[in-house]
DNA sequence: CTCAGTGCAAAGGATTTGCATGCCG
DNA sequence: CGGCATGCAAATCCTTTGCACTGAG
């Protein structure tokens, strides 16, 4: 896990590339991001910035996602949500409930990340695809909906 | 795979487990998810279904993922995409193309298969999450979008 | 001064729903 | 007959966009 600041460093640095700033909305939502173990949906980053407008943030999240400092994360729930860039992070996997969207970060041991991304990039050898990452999750029931 | 007809039977079944018909729409829509070998957008369900009214497949599908005949996939890309459950077509992975949302299916070796469901379920464990299944799919570029 | 960023309000667009009608059991 | 299914149209609601204003460089 790359230490906070040094977060903001590189997202400062990745929006300087394409001739952006890193304003302080822009600042809160990646502190707010940094600070949570699990994707957050818009309505919890408004949340955790009182007085930061919609449209500010999904405008700057289109941004930020632009540059390359968060990921959208499609989880099928009534909200889109949103995390930091893997390599900002750190590699990891989604627990999604099925019921009621509820979503947890989780782990694989290294050897078993090795397993999958080697037959990964095996399989997409043979297709017509490109740059690929892979994206595990497992879909469930939470504590609260079982 | 299971044989066609066997799909529209099981489809019937569970459909009547919830007291709801297997009506002339509803079997349509199976029939356009069983035909194809990659997840379907609504208006792709529409095309390939001409006369179906937009409120009728959305209403169906509806009923179709609640009574288990159908998956709802979320890609990302602007409209959600629908595929038959896992137990009526079999186990596979979805490439998706990150720029403009095409999908593919694609199936892995038994053994890797093994392995990441065995990994899976230890981690599982260590939350509170329960009746998992886990879903893989590759994002990277397709052949248009390189 | 200039131009990106901001915030409000209004628009967009996929999906859902109300309601009257049709049709299967 | 009774109740689910249908289809049209209208409503919802997340997300995007237009526009005038502010602020950093």
């Amino acid at each position: 896990m790359v230490v906070a600041v040094e977060v903001h460093d590189i997202a400062a640095a990745r929006l300087r590339d394409t001739d952006q700033r890193y304003t302080r909305n822009r600042r809160a939502i990646v502190t707010a991001l940094a600070a949570t173990d699990r994707p957050l949906t818009l309505p919890e980053l408004l949340k955790a910035n009182k007085g930061l407008p919609q449209s500010s943030a999904y405008r700057n999240l289109a941004v930020l996602e632009e540059a390359g400092v968060v990921r959208r994360v499609v989880s099928g729930g009534e909200f889109a949500r949103y995390e930091l860039a893997e390599d900002l992070s750190e590699h990891h996997h989604h627990f999604i409930c099925s019921t009621c969207g509820a979503i947890e970060d989780f782990t694989l041991p290294a050897d078993v990340e090795a397993t999958v991304e080697r037959a990964l990039q095996r399989a997409a050898r043979r297709t017509r695809f490109a740059g690929v990452h892979h994206q595990l999750d497992l879909v469930g029931l939470c504590a609260n909906c079982q």
